[in-house]
RNA sequence: AACGAGGUGGGGUAGUCUGGAUAUCCCGUCGGGCUCAUAACCCGGAGAUCGAUGGUUCAAAUCCAUCUCUCGUUACCA
């Protein structure tokens, strides 16, 4: 037994969509087997997470369904924690069983008015300490027609490039020539959101967190913990500090977060900007634990609680932090968030930016110990998408099936070093050939054979207990409770279930070479003392089953908590098996108990045609209108501001075109003669075209996915020809070819039926 | 195209940082056994020149170089 304090730092899901598989096997089943098997082992651990809720996303959404902001916030927070429960995380109860002194677990969120508080508390103490600067930025600001209005973000801003004239540019970048320059070059800029606004620039300020001030202290903490570290951690955080660190903003034009805690109109309509705040939650939800859990429930340090996982303790014991979070998240935890932490530190001793910035001591707040970061889980080969309706959602799985089903098939399936991937037909075998065949039939084979043996009030098996040597077979179940616990101090979850599994097999062995099978129709009248011995000691071996069983029970309860609590009490134990003792597994004198009720199979077996024919809707069922982000705002969330034109293409029901304007659109019949690969986009053709005029024409195409270029030439299609050009990576476009499409990942020509010359007008 | 990750028996996967002798484990497959158990269990076999080539070394899956393929992110599209 050991007994540190372990926090565990669970990544904040953004609450602008359901969980799906994928977040779960990347950070929310891990730190709840950590936190089972902590807790099992006797330390004391705190585990904190919550809703991510602030951000543009979330006002889309909120904008698109006619809601606010708060309530879009407020129905996925609740859909999600209740997926988290009924997955089996343990976020209930949360105070430890043990007591509040052992800790306990809260899921809070960010629109939490005390988490507003104390980021606002550090924000100043950061700023007093001088850890921000200042810079002034100029941006475009969208005018509205009452007087109000707002700053645009670069890539929400086009604009016709000053460089190439190219249309279409970016706020600060030109996508075609690729060049950058000042947003005030751009020219004939329009807001993309709100094309018709009037635009203009405006001076903003923003304040920067001076992450530069840090880099020589993270890489001493980066080589510091190059032991611990893995792999791909060690990588990523590497490479960032190798770029060199530069401020970073930590304000924003944004109207739904956290305010400046700020007097003055210049910081009017800025917020804290999200990656500051919502990382600080691991922080906040600890202390908000502390003051509405831990104090009173009379924890010996009232609402300082949170200082025993969180500061250094005075005698230089550092609380183990651990940190449980996606591949795509690694460098915010590892250099953003230690300098951060570092940065309160250093304020709160009074320190300012010009004295050297130190690793926590005692009383500081202390940095990770490790960051077991995971890789991503594929569905069938691709990554999960809300787009492309290629998800597996968490709520709606688990209205299917028993939580620990997949709680077996991501725990052995864990993307710890690598992508892995989940599909139907290999998570029904691993089901029903793995956790089924060998850990479920296992136990059903103790269970049943005992019931069919004459039992005493302590059960069947109290007779025959140690009345053979099982020496060899309790050293083997001792080594793999070695392994089990070495691997899961070493975050290797696959490995550490693997071993589980193979206390199964050890049991399964023990009762094929046993055959208590054969005693079971003839009682033992004593009459023949041989007899008598080889059924004592076959019974003695099935008696040794239960303690296997019981073994199982324990060491399998950190990953599947719902058939272990089954299985302790089919085996009559008493109490919650979530609190036995880890090394309780392998108490060989603990006094056998029995249920006598008729035992039932520990799972179901998964039939996988039903589960395919059900796919369907399963993969349907999602209400949400965009794709959840499952990090830490802020790290890479270069995805949203590209499905932003949605905004502005999908107006609500129909919109009715003038005559006039349709017959502007010039639509004529052409011919492919030639289909070139693009030199410098992947997903282009360059087609030429006859269209009937000496010159031809070209047109780019975004056609590969859906044709081969042997396929496309000496067609007959139809293409506007009086669009205006536009050069597409280097090479001029002159119009578009029609194309139908049925949004579901078909695309086919518009072809003309029948001969007509080139360059026909169509109409 | 840039950046990142990765190619190990039929599928999945460990080992790669910190070179070492018969390359791990699970599933599948084949043969045998068992019949208590959810077509489950147990024993045994077959099956891998560790993506390719070259290099370093007494020794390479492991280190270095080049190449190749795959995947992801970003950009370009109907």
């Amino acid at each position: 037994m050991t007994d540190e304090h372990v926090l565990i730092c669970v990544a904040w899901p953004y609450a602008n969509g359901p969980l799906h598989l994928g977040h779960v096997a990347g950070c929310y089943l891990p730190p709840d087997i950590q936190a089972r098997f902590e807790r099992a082992r006797g330390n004391r651990v705190l585990m904190v997470s919550g809703s991510d809720e602030h951000g543009t996303p979330i006002t889309v959404t909120a904008e698109q369904n006619g809601i606010t902001p708060q309530q879009v916030v407020d129905e996925y927070h609740t859909l999600n924690a209740k997926a988290l429960l009924d997955l089996g995380c343990s976020w209930e109860p949360k105070v430890d069983s043990r007591g509040i002194e052992f800790g306990g677990s809260l899921f809070n969120r960010t629109t939490d008015p005390r988490h507003k508080e104390m980021v606002q508390e550090n924000f100043l103490q950061l700023m007093n300490a001088g850890l921000f600067e200042t810079k002034t930025m100029e941006q475009y600001y969208e005018i509205h027609a009452d007087g109000g209005g707002r700053f645009l973000p670069d890539r929400y801003v086009e604009g016709i490039c000053p460089a190439c004239s190219a249309d279409g540019a970016r706020g600060d970048q030109c996508d075609e020539c690729g060049a950058t320059y000042e947003s005030s070059e751009l020219k004939n800029p329009v807001s993309k959101m709100n094309p018709g606004a009037a635009i203009e620039i405006r001076d903003t300020d923003h304040l920067f967190y001076r992450l530069d001030a840090f880099q020589g202290v993270l890489e001493q903490h980066a080589s510091n913990q190059q032991g611990s570290w893995k792999s791909n951690v060690r990588a990523m955080t590497k490479q960032w500090l190798d770029m060199g660190l530069r401020p970073r903003a930590v304000t924003r034009d944004l109207s739904w977060g956290i305010p400046l805690p700020m007097d003055g109109d210049e910081w009017d309509g800025k917020c804290v900007y999200v990656w500051f705040e919502a990382v600080q939650g691991y922080s906040t939800c600890a202390r908000i634990w502390a003051e509405e859990i831990a104090a009173p429930h009379d924890h010996s340090l009232g609402k300082d609680a949170w200082k025993k996982w969180w500061c250094v303790a005075e005698d230089g014991t550092i609380p183990r932090h651990l940190y449980f979070l996606g591949k795509d998240n690694i460098p915010f935890h590892t250099v953003i968030w230690p300098a951060l932490i570092m940065g309160l530190n250093h304020a709160k001793n009074g320190k300012t930016i010009d004295e050297p910035i130190q690793l926590p001591g005692p009383g500081d707040y202390a940095l990770e110990s490790n960051v077991p970061a995971m890789e991503y889980l594929m569905l069938a080969g691709g990554q999960f998408s809300k787009s492309r309706k290629h998800a597996v959602w968490l709520p709606s799985f688990l209205e299917r099936f028993d939580p620990d089903t997949l709680r077996y098939y991501l725990g052995i399936n864990m993307p710890e070093n690598h992508d892995t991937d989940f599909n139907w037909p290999d998570f029904v075998e691993k089901i029903n050939s793995e956790l089924i065949a060998a850990y479920g039939n296992f136990v059903h084979r103790v269970l049943t054979l005992g019931a069919r043996l004459p039992s005493s009030e302590t059960g069947p098996f109290t007779a025959f207990d140690h009345l053979v040597n099982t020496r060899e077979t309790q050293q083997k179940l001792e080594a793999l409770h070695a392994s089990i616990t070495e691997s899961l101090s070493r975050h290797r979850y696959k490995e550490a279930l693997r071993f589980a599994m193979n206390a199964a097999q050890v049991g399964n062995q023990l009762l094929q070479s046993a055959t208590p099978w054969k005693y079971l129709s003839e009682s033992d009248d004593g009459s023949n003392p041989q007899y008598t011995d080889e059924r004592n000691a076959a019974m003695a071996s099935l008696s040794f089953g239960w303690r296997i069983a019981r073994f199982l029970s324990i060491t399998m309860q950190p990953f599947l908590p719902f058939s272990s609590a089954r299985l302790w009490s089919s085996l009559g134990q008493p109490g919650d098996v979530s609190q036995i003792p880890w090394d309780s597994a392998i108490d060989w004198t603990e006094p056998m108990t029995w249920n006598t009720a008729k035992p039932e199979p520990l799972f179901q077996r998964l039939d996988l045609e039903e589960i395919l024919a059900s796919e369907q809707s399963l993969v349907d069922s999602s209400e949400s209108k965009e794709q959840p982000g499952h990090t830490v705002k802020g790290g890479k969330k270069k995805k949203k501001p590209t499905e932003e034109p949605k905004m502005t293409d999908a107006p609500e029901g129909i919109t009715y075109l003038d005559f006039e304007t349709f017959m502007e659109v010039d639509l004529r019949v052409g011919k492919i003669t030639t289909v070139e690969d693009h030199p410098n986009a992947d997903r282009l053709f360059v087609v030429s075209i006859d269209d009937g005029t000496e010159q031809g024409r070209t047109i780019c195409a975004g056609l590969k996915e859906y044709y081969s270029a042997e396929e496309m030439t000496g067609k007959s299609v139809v293409f506007v020809a009086n669009l205006k050009p536009r050069a597409l990576r280097g090479v001029t476009s002159e119009g578009m070819m029609l194309a139908a499409d049925d949004g579901e990942g078909k695309v086919r020509l518009i072809t003309i039926d029948g001969d007509i010359s080139t360059g026909s007008q169509v109409r």
